[in-house]
DNA sequence: AGATCGGTTCGAACGAAATGGAACTATCTC
DNA sequence: GAGATAGTTCCATTTCGTTCGAACCGATCT
């Protein structure tokens, strides 16, 4: 199997649009998704607003939004970057992000 | 208790992003607003991808979207028409549904 | 009034997702 | 190598959502 540090990504062409809607769907994962649209942070970073977050549930939740291809998760030393995959979802959903995150 | 045939519908200030985003990531209901795009429907009209579902899930459906703010289902006569709420949307969420109906 | 039509609500069964602790893995430091 | 660090995965539990039949309701028609 492959190696564990490099979890597997989907191909945004191959992501449903109900996918993201319901990931995004979520407070928890929308409060990271926008603490992500200012840039990359690792895993211990995001999250602030949630301090007292199981890590597991943490990880679970990171996992949601990786597996809608929101977020890009890649190992860095001991420790793990997550980013958002805003050009790639620009593209394939336009304006679906920033209409998201410009609420309110 | 109130009247059966006025549903209640929250005002569309009161509805969190998350819960509009929860009502659009399922495929059965974004196919109906999808419908619902083009005009008002009543409930027999709409749900035409959808022609052997049952009523009772039809109707759970359709509870779900409006309490979302998504959807207004109003009497008329003995049946029922179903509109989007899209100009109210527009306005407390900005380009929202016309990205998510955009796609594809 | 009674029957029918279009739809909602109730309730139960089922399925899917969230949660969090414990075990595991990889990396870095000493 | 041993220990600490930063995370992921596994598993059990609980919570939440879906599904759909049956009962119900209001409007219409005869």
């Amino acid at each position: 199997m492959a190696t564990l540090t490099h979890l597997p990504h989907p191909d945004v062409a191959d992501v449903e649009v109900t996918d993201v809607l319901f990931a995004l769907s979520d407070p928890a994962r929308l409060q990271i998704v926008r603490e992500l649209a200012a840039g990359p942070l690792t895993m211990a970073e995001c999250g602030v607003t949630n301090p007292d977050l199981p890590k597991s549930t943490k990880s679970h939740l990171m996992k949601v939004l990786r597996e809608a291809g929101i977020v890009r998760n890649e190992p860095d030393g001991r420790r793990r970057v997550v980013s958002l995959r805003k050009d790639e979802l620009d593209a394939r959903f336009p304006g679906l992000i920033e209409s998201v995150l410009g609420e309110r």
